[in-house]
DNA sequence: CTCCTAAATTAGCCTAACCTAACAAAGTTA
DNA sequence: TAACTTTGTTAGGTTAGGCTAATTTAGGAG
């Protein structure tokens, strides 16, 4: 969805998460965190530092680039969406949240990003409330059964 | 989240569809639906074959296996759950849910799977009653502006 | 029945993304 | 500063999944 492969994403984001943590980023912490051998961090920073998104003078440190950073964190968005539309809305351990939106973040069109980012706000501008769709979904969930309509208006 | 590629639930899911449809599959028309060549579709009928998930004589149909149906059924379920969410839940256009449902399909947890149907029939079950969520959700979406709480029950 | 065309197959090639093993550079410690 | 350890790089190989071009088969038309 970026014009970017789904390995390339990850590399980005990767690289994004550690610059976060850590003053520095190194192949290794990168291979550590995407569970792959440094070899293949060499390779895929040299890549993408042909196509401009990331900075490294040899046995150095490695930089994003302000465009790849840009993409990095349009790819970490579409993932914490994911998460919080997992997690707070369809009720999921965070973990089963996390694992799923690490692959689809991949997969997330415009226009299906921008309607979950409209449900997880909706649910959190009125999560004060007790929200009444969410306990009426959990209900259902749980028991598997329809609640009762809401006396006062009838309406599910 | 079957054990089979992206790539092979592809395959499967294409020669189930082919096979609601037509008669009889043949190679061509795999290599349609799926925007490949005629070679490439050959090479993973042979190679689905070998994992007992279709058969075809040489220069002959190809049909899916009692296994292979198994599976292609299970992906075409997903794919069918996610267009369903994305249309009748987030009121994305039919042309989009589909896309993204393509994409997604092979992504999808048996957890997140479960929560999703949950949410479908949720939403379906009360359909008639001209679903409250949905209403407000959607003004939501349109607007930009919470709607006001429910008179009755004071919830959103 | 023969020939022609469309479909299927084979052979051979390419790219992305990974790997291991061997080597080189850097950094740490005695 | 010399030696050792850790980190990074290079070289070379593998697999999945696609492609084109050339060949073979099957099925329909004359």
């Amino acid at each position: 969805m970026t014009g970017y492969s789904q390995s390339e994403e990850d590399y980005l984001e990767a690289l994004y998460m550690i610059q976060l943590k850590n003053k520095v980023t190194r192949v290794k912490d990168v291979a550590l965190a995407l569970d792959v051998k440094m070899p293949s961090v060499v390779a895929a920073v040299r890549s993408l530092s042909e196509k401009g998104l990331v900075e490294q003078e040899k046995y150095g440190h490695i930089e994003l680039t302000e465009e790849g950073e840009k993409v990095a964190r349009d790819v970490y968005k579409r993932h914490q969406l994911l998460c919080a539309f997992f997690h707070e809305v369809l009720g999921l351990d965070p973990r089963i949240a996390e694992e799923d939106a690490c692959r689809m973040e991949h997969h997330l069109s415009p226009e299906t990003r921008e309607r979950l980012l409209r449900i997880v706000e909706y649910i959190r501008a009125c999560k004060d409330e007790e929200v009444f769709f969410l306990k009426r979904f959990m209900s259902f969930v749980n028991t598997g059964k329809m609640p009762e309509p809401c006396p006062g208006c009838k309406r599910y």
